[in-house]
DNA sequence: GCCGTTTTCGGCCCGACTGTTTTCAGTCG
């Protein structure tokens, strides 16, 4: 189940996309833009709110609070409604294809009738586009490559969706009596990127009471299967859940089982063949008997197999078992082990929260220092000035010690320029007590010129951090061609960490990369990347990436303590980070 | 449509790149 924030903030985007395709006002669009962002970063639960309580979300103004508050009394906003009336659904569809905006989607409807994604693949491919203003045979390639983008996602959801969707279900199911058990398996247990179908495991003697209530979710739109040890339904939002139930006796081996991946499975039932066993969801057996030897943990059965239990985000086939076997098996990071998060920003940019609003979300997180890193003036949208940014480190100074242990760095996001330049001059950074370094343009580049920015901004000594390194957007942006080799070699000699970056559609670096990186002896940061309180927790999605890359808290430099991180920000130059 | 007043209208996230055009519209961060 979404939360009422992120329905509504759904609508409102909907409600500016459509105002953008039928044209008209250009601020009337970016102002519901602007306000779906609001309150889908909005602490509060907007649907308890009341008009005026509304009214206190910024952006949010007499209009959309009106809008808003209609929606949760009569479940419609009648000027959405006949926005959609106007226009087929499948239209909007047209402008999650990268290099494909408003206009544009626009022009293909009225002149071709095309109104969605598979219609255009279509119409590109039988030459229908030829002769259309504006459309040349560079903006054909362009839409087909976007379409394979598209489709490369396919079906599959983010990871917060996902684990948002199978946490409301385990809360509905664990209230009804006679379980003893309740998560979720499948790739999301093992925290992928992305995420097919959200598995749900129960134990209990009894499976009908699961069985029905699942069935009969609030949010159910279809149901696909109904039995006794299996159901499947599919969500409002199109995603599909499976609950399998198990008697309590094989709850290890079916978690096992459901949690995969194929590959780890297929290897650990080969090490039981060896062994004159059998593995399956049901137990491992002696494979002559049949006799059953443990299946109630998946200690118990990993043990049997002369193995530790292996983290879930390793059991990938990637030599985790070989690794098991001979003992150097890596103690993953845990989120508990972070001690603060070192890429966030505030509305002094494009975040959503003041400075004091985030620092005290930080706080109540228990951490010991957080940075704020705004971005610097070379985004220009952003309209980030020397004199904003030292007004914001008095302000930074000032928090620095309000709340009891927290200690409040000021950092700033940086942009790598073209060449690898940086926005600000030596003397000006060494103002900060850490840089993050980011890929904001020129995402086209050549793999040797993206691969030489990137080096130069390692070797920038004031530059510790590049923040999400191949910029990658899931399912919208490829990463950007680059020999990871060479820059991974190169933060590992200048001492320059790499960021694994917690925003859902980011995750990056990815799991593979990493396990790269660390080889060259790289450190990494897990950051949030938060642009309000409510993203604070994707640390957790950093942490479920960096497990996959095997990173130990080690290889953290935010789990350090806060003297060896102010070391390792000094990067050999000594200034910036005063103590 | 929102906001902040220089309170009831005028500005709003600005500039660069791409591909198309032949001087610029559309898209993006």
């Amino acid at each position: 189940m979404v939360r009422p924030n992120e329905e509504v903030a759904a609508l409102l985007q909907e409600y500016a996309d459509l105002l953008s395709v039928t044209g008209g006002d250009a601020f009337k669009a970016r102002a519901y833009e602007k306000a779906a962002r609001a309150v889908g970063g909005y602490h509060a639960d907007v649907s308890r709110l009341d008009a005026r309580q509304l009214r206190e979300i910024p952006g949010v103004g007499a209009s959309i609070a009106e809008k808003v508050a209609e929606y949760f009394r009569s479940g419609h906003i009648p000027a959405l409604e006949e926005r959609r009336s106007r226009i087929p659904a499948s239209v909007r569809e047209l402008i999650r294809i990268p290099t494909l905006g408003p206009k544009k989607a626009m022009a293909l409807y009225e002149d071709l009738h095309i109104a969605s994604v598979d219609e255009l693949a279509e119409a590109i491919r039988t030459e229908r586009l030829r002769g259309l203003k504006g459309f040349g045979p560079k903006t054909e390639e362009n839409l087909l490559h976007g379409i394979g983008l598209l489709r490369q996602a396919g079906d599959r959801i983010l990871l917060n969706t996902a684990v948002q969707t199978a946490e409301d279900v385990l809360a509905r199911l664990s209230a009804i009596t006679g379980g003893v058990r309740c998560t979720y398996a499948g790739s999301l247990r093992r925290m992928r990127e992305t995420v097919g179908d959200i598995d749900i495991l129960v134990a209990a003697k009894d499976s009908a009471p699961f069985m029905d209530a699942f069935v009969s979710l609030p949010y159910t739109a279809d149901v696909i299967a109904h039995g006794g040890t299996k159901s499947s339904i599919r969500t409002a939002e199109g995603v599909q859940v499976d609950l399998r139930v198990l008697p309590p006796e094989s709850w290890g081996a079916g978690l096992l089982y459901f949690t995969g991946s194929k590959a780890h499975n297929i290897r650990l039932r080969t090490i039981a063949v060896r062994q004159g066993l059998k593995l399956s969801e049901y137990g491992l057996f002696e494979a002559e008997s049949g006799k059953l030897i443990v299946s109630r943990s998946e200690e118990e059965v990993y043990a049997r197999l002369g193995l530790p239990w292996i983290p879930p985000t390793l059991r990938e086939d990637r030599g985790e078992i070989a690794a098991a076997l001979d003992g150097t098996l890596p103690d993953p990071v845990a989120e508990a082990e972070l001690r603060g998060d070192l890429h966030t920003h505030t509305d002094l940019t494009d975040g959503l929260a003041p400075l004091e609003e985030m620092v005290a979300a930080a706080a109540e997180r228990g951490y010991a220092y957080y940075a704020v890193t705004d971005h610097a003036p070379d985004l220009y949208m952003q309209r980030m000035t020397d004199e904003k940014a030292l007004a914001q480190r008095e302000l930074v100074r000032q928090l620095d010690g309000k709340h009891r242990k927290l200690r409040v760095l000021h950092g700033t996001e940086l942009n790598i320029g073209r060449t690898g330049d940086v926005d600000w001059p030596a003397d000006f950074l060494a103002g900060f007590d850490l840089c993050v370094a980011s890929v904001h343009s020129y995402f086209q580049q050549s793999r040797e010129a993206q691969t030489r920015r990137l080096i130069r901004a390692c070797e920038n000594p004031y530059v510790n951090v590049i923040g999400h390194p191949t910029a990658r957007h899931i399912g919208k942006r490829p990463p950007i061609d680059v020999d990871l080799d060479a820059v991974f070699a190169a933060c590992g000699r200048t001492g320059t960490a790499m960021e694994v970056n917690g925003q859902p559609e980011r995750l990056d670096l990815r799991d593979e990369d990493i396990m790269l990186a660390r080889r060259y002896g790289v450190k990494f940061a897990l950051d949030s990347d938060a642009h309000t309180p409510i993203h604070l927790p994707y640390l957790r999605y950093a942490t479920g990436t960096a497990q996959r890359g095997w990173l130990t808290a080690d290889d953290v430099i935010n789990t350090w303590p806060l003297r060896r991180l102010k070391s390792f920000l000094r990067k050999g130059h000594g200034g910036a980070a005063a103590a």
